[in-house]
DNA sequence: CGTAAGGTTGATCTGAGTCAAGGTTCGTGG
DNA sequence: CCACGAACCTTGACTCAGATCAACCTTACG
């Protein structure tokens, strides 16, 4: 990819999240020049387990995922990353305790630790982006939690889905129709459930007319109907009529 | 209780926390007078839902729950929290979307925002320790997602309790005998579980001669058996033998 | 074009939730 | 100081959402 082509792709993005503005917000104080990129493919790490922290990155274009590796190994997917999020806000304190790795060719900014700590006590702008980046996360992460101990299956799948389209949306994209750049085993993962389970309910918001799935493409049919699965955990159950019908029609 | 009992009891802790620090290091700068508290009492709330961030207030004594109300109206508890910590630093983005509120009665100090943005500038070692400490509570979010989606209930009583025991060690008390603030019902909630299954579950690590629980009071008798408890989601597993006895003994 | 990775669907099993009943402790007013 | 109601805790029986096991299909790619 050409550096004017990135260029363009970068300025047709219209949406302005405290990430972006933390970008810019290096232009306030000597970072006058243009700041240079690093590219990662599908399946690189930017750090893994056990690196330090030398300073933050922001996700320029692309997806990524954080994931710990528990006692036995396997992998805990903690987080999805989508182009403007910061990476790396969590290790101020200490080394890494998990990994981040790249879904699809992406790109990021670095920003160092020395340099951090120039724009923090020289920039207003920084110092508040910052802090409501940070806050931002913890945020985030309190609401996840909520995700995981107080909702159903198929909450959680129309959590993760209105939550994609939302972010997608705010990065101009379309906020009814996208790719997912993770597998299934991956949102399974993310969601601490089954990936059977996943599989059987985006099969069923298919079949309730909802969605729309054909591998990673999604398109949401009927947005409110999703919204609404939120409130009811079991709002896709099928009540068989007596001998062997399904109330529903099938596509 | 006078300021000089306060005093003397303060002084008697012993933990180093970066809590502690952020505190100490508001004598760097010009705040050198001692610092005031408030006290507050069991149910008395420090802030609630919809409150707008004002400051940062550290936890002097006591302890506390954070909870947010689902869209039905009931309770999740998102964290408890003790004598150290600091509460609010989610709060330089959004409104609080939660209320915090005492399990008994404890003291705060508070650092207004005026005050906290002073100090990023003017204290590297404050600075610091303010991302050091929203570090912190983001790795902590991370791992308690991991319990949620990734543990059985076994395992997060195990980790509830080891987690309370290193904490309370770190201010001072006993690891291995301590007096549970917060009630089974709180505890199952934060933990996402039900009730029942709490009082099941520490029934059961009392059968095993793990811990000893009366009431609020818990005593650790075999702090091994207990962090075993986390690698093997279900290792109090009771072997039926053949006709009706447990292979177990009971107190 | 063959093999692996990813995805779907069905059958079965189980950890933990729910319902129910009873016990214990705490707090307040008489 | 006791009594009584409320809050808290325990234990048993039953149920079910979702995990696990298993088989098979589909797509991507060297």
């Amino acid at each position: 990819m050409s550096a004017i082509s990135v260029k363009q792709s970068v300025a047709q993005r219209s949406y302005k999240t405290y990430e972006s503005c933390f970008y810019e917000s290096t232009y306030e104080t000597q970072f006058t020049v243009p700041r240079s990129h690093r590219v990662f493919h599908r399946k690189k790490a930017l750090w893994e387990g056990g690196d330090g922290f030398i300073g933050l990155y922001m996700l320029r274009s692309g997806s990524a995922k954080s994931f710990t590796l528990s006692q036995e190994g396997d992998e805990h997917i903690t987080k999805f990353h989508f182009a403007g999020e910061l990476l790396g806000l969590d290790g101020f304190n200490n080394a890494y305790n998990y990994t981040i790795e790249f879904l699809e060719t992406s790109s990021v900014y670095f920003f160092s630790a020395t340099e951090i700590d120039l724009l923090i006590k020289q920039s207003t702008h920084f110092r508040n982006t910052l802090l409501k980046s940070m806050s931002d996360a913890l945020v985030c992460n309190g609401a996840m939690s909520l995700c995981y101990s107080a909702y159903t299956s198929e909450q959680r799948i129309a959590i993760f889905l209105i939550d994609l389209s939302t972010k997608l949306s705010q990065r101009g994209q379309s906020r009814m129709k996208f790719v997912l750049s993770m597998t299934r085993t991956e949102i399974a993962n993310y969601l601490g459930m089954a990936l059977e389970t996943v599989s059987r309910v985006l099969g069923k918001l298919q079949a309730f007319d909802i969605i729309d799935v054909n591998q990673r493409m999604v398109k949401i049919n009927n947005m409110s109907a999703l919204n609404n699965c939120l409130f009811d955990g079991d709002c896709l159950h099928m009540t068989v009529v007596h001998d062997n019908n399904c109330n529903i029609s099938h596509a």
